[in-house]
DNA sequence: CTGTATCCACTGCGATACTG
DNA sequence: CAGTATCGCAGTGGATACAG
């Protein structure tokens, strides 16, 4: 990524600043592009939709809880993804020392001003689901 | 990742149903959560911030034109997204049998809802860029 | 409870070469 | 110009076991 003296040809793949690619852009939009990293965030603005009989609207949560919340993900990745969203200031990490000890994550600003992006992602997920399924058949079909 | 017949303990793993798993946005999010796909919206939504002498504004582009503007793609990333941008409603294609043919590729009104997502997803990357990069540094820092 | 460390399988993805 | 097909590496990410 880095700019090497020499960057005569190599220049089109070592900075490909095309469009929004050498941009600081690019690399948050990496970041950002991670299906943990939404789910994570909308679990910490307090989405959880859940229409069961769960709490609703909260914003710092345990780790365990956060497992538990986002079945299918394996504890490398989770804890992944939160250090990297805590590196990035986008959510803190408190310890607590009980007796078992306790760490509960919880959104920054900045993480809060994301989360609303992402909540907006997910809400146009839920609502163009069905028309996108419709054309995939549909594209299916056409597609001998 | 289908269920087996023989499913019970299983059960947490193959269909990972908690909060936004097996809703169907989750496949969206997935979808939605590529690094091209993003790129290629933006770039077909008319994003192209090129402060160059560019054209800027423009809804329709080719194949050699998006190649050329995201650099860093690999024509079987360009393809493959573009392809499952088309198969699910989100951009046609269209092939025009000049001499050499040409193929434009214009976001659908779906496209375009999303679009308006990504772009902001953008617009708050290049944002606060800066502030990450800071809280990063800090991170790092205390990181003996 | 909340991680960290290791192993390992899968596949995403780039590079290359070939077609219409 | 606009792809498709094949190869092969490397990083992603899951399972497991261990530690503070």
């Amino acid at each position: 990524m880095a700019t090497t003296k020499a960057d005569g040809k190599a220049q089109a793949k070592t900075e490909y600043n095309a469009f929004l690619a050498v941009c600081p852009s690019r690399q948050l939009l990496d970041r950002i592009s991670d299906k943990w990293v939404v789910l994570i965030l909308c679990a910490l603005g307090g989405d959880t939709p859940e229409p069961l009989g769960a709490p609703h609207t909260p914003k710092a949560m345990r780790y365990s809880e956060l497992a538990r919340l986002l079945t299918g993900v394996s504890q490398k990745m989770l804890t992944q993804t939160l250090r990297a969203l805590e590196r990035d200031g986008l959510l803190t990490r408190t310890v607590t020392p009980t007796v078992p000890v306790t760490v509960t994550y919880e959104l920054t600003d900045l993480g809060h001003s994301l989360h609303h992006l992402t909540r907006d992602l997910r809400q146009w997920a839920q609502t163009h689901m069905d028309a996108v399924l419709t054309h995939r058949e549909s594209h299916d079909a056409r597609t001998s």
